[in-house]
DNA sequence: AAAGCCTATATTGTCGACAATAATTGACAA
DNA sequence: TTGTCAATTATTGTCGACAATATAGGCTTT
């Protein structure tokens, strides 16, 4: 499957950083660990100049934290950090469903409920392999379907990775496929209804849900 | 009055970046026009890989964008901007007065209520100079209240400066001051009851109605 | 005259070396 | 033995030079 995020490295700090991040979010690179430019710039083949660029992208990121004159760790992942992160997530996703359900053209709206009925047919099927992908693409084409450029730049380049790296680091596989393509279901259907009000409210209410979930599957392990 | 969002600078990059933003903020350096790194590192006295480093945190910011082989630009200002911007904060906003409703000590909500009450002083004096400051202070506790450091980092060091810099060069300065300062109250009201649903909706609202009222001014001018 | 190409120029990207700051180690004294 | 201070080491911050890329202008060609 194609992935909906690729993006394509123009220069060298471009590669190190992809590198880098990807090193990061599958904990190739351990949570919490120092980054030595040096280490990094040899490991690279690049200068430090590049390694320190990559660096202060992953911090924007909220991947890496820097202190002046001392240098970068990765971020410790907590449970508290990841409840924090889904506030965040809540209330821009719940907007990005909002704004998605006002400015999605009727086309877009068609195409998402196709990916729906795909992500449909995978689930029923043994291929339950790609449900986290159809499920970060359905959550990808909402966030674009909002128009708004701030909203997709603090998601897609912002939060994502960092998402990403919580349910890749803490083994959030599934279950609750089927419950989630219900409640992608009902959002799908708020946006085609044009009615804003739902759809935000079910966006707000599915990311709570996952996240409890998420939380429920940490207290017992 | 203390500025709460003092910030020092460490290294010489930080200087380089706060002078950077602040000439950006405050129109010293025009929107939309291009940011030369050599000329930027003579007129700052340092060398271009700081001017580099304080580029790459603008563009973090939101301040500045930047292409590669290119440069980079100061941002350009459209009403279309604005209206993003504000749906963005309208959100964030939002949820950080929801947690501040939950996470806020007493401590902490009484010394909001006299921040409120010397605000109010100042409005009925002739005093109206810091009204936006007063303005700025409170929304700031309030995300302070929220306790959620993402959304700290979002809204303070990420869109505070931009929104700071759509006030700033479209030239809002008042009135809308007492029916601000009345849903300031309200707002503190819902918090101080620990009412997290009506404190959002309040705060969203109070941001909307703000939004509103700067598309009417530039209508009208 | 317009379009396309090529050269010249300017700007950004990358590099290695040096300076400044922080962390480490070891000696010394209480 | 432990705590403090000093010197050493390692790491980050800064710099100027070079390489790679984009832009601008003139030239040729149709």
């Amino acid at each position: 499957m194609m992935n909906s995020l690729s993006e394509q490295a123009i220069t060298g700090a471009d590669k190190t950083f992809f590198q880098l991040r990807n090193d990061i979010v599958e904990s190739n690179i351990l949570a919490g660990s120092k980054l030595s430019e040096v280490e990094l710039s040899t490991k690279y083949s690049v200068s430090r100049a590049v390694v320190r660029e990559a660096i202060n992208r992953l911090e924007s990121c909220h991947l890496v934290e820097r202190k002046a004159n001392v240098g970068a760790r990765v971020v410790s992942l907590t449970a508290q950090g990841l409840v924090q992160l889904y506030q965040v997530r809540e209330s821009l996703e719940g907007m990005a469903a909002r704004l998605a359900a006002k400015n999605m053209t009727d086309h877009e709206i068609l195409d998402l409920k196709d990916l729906l009925n795909n992500h449909f047919r995978e689930v029923e099927g043994t291929e339950t392999y790609y449900q986290e992908a159809g499920d970060v693409d359905f959550h990808y084409r909402i966030i674009l379907g909002s128009k708004n450029d701030h909203l997709i730049s603090l998601l897609v380049n912002g939060m994502y990775h960092l998402i990403r790296m919580y349910r890749v680091q803490l083994g959030m596989v599934g279950p609750r496929v089927s419950t989630a393509f219900e409640e992608h279901k009902n959002i799908v259907q708020a946006i085609s209804n044009r009615d804003e009000e739902l759809a935000e409210i079910l966006m707000r209410r599915h990311i709570t849900y996952s996240m409890k979930n998420i939380e429920n599957r940490l207290k017992n392990q």
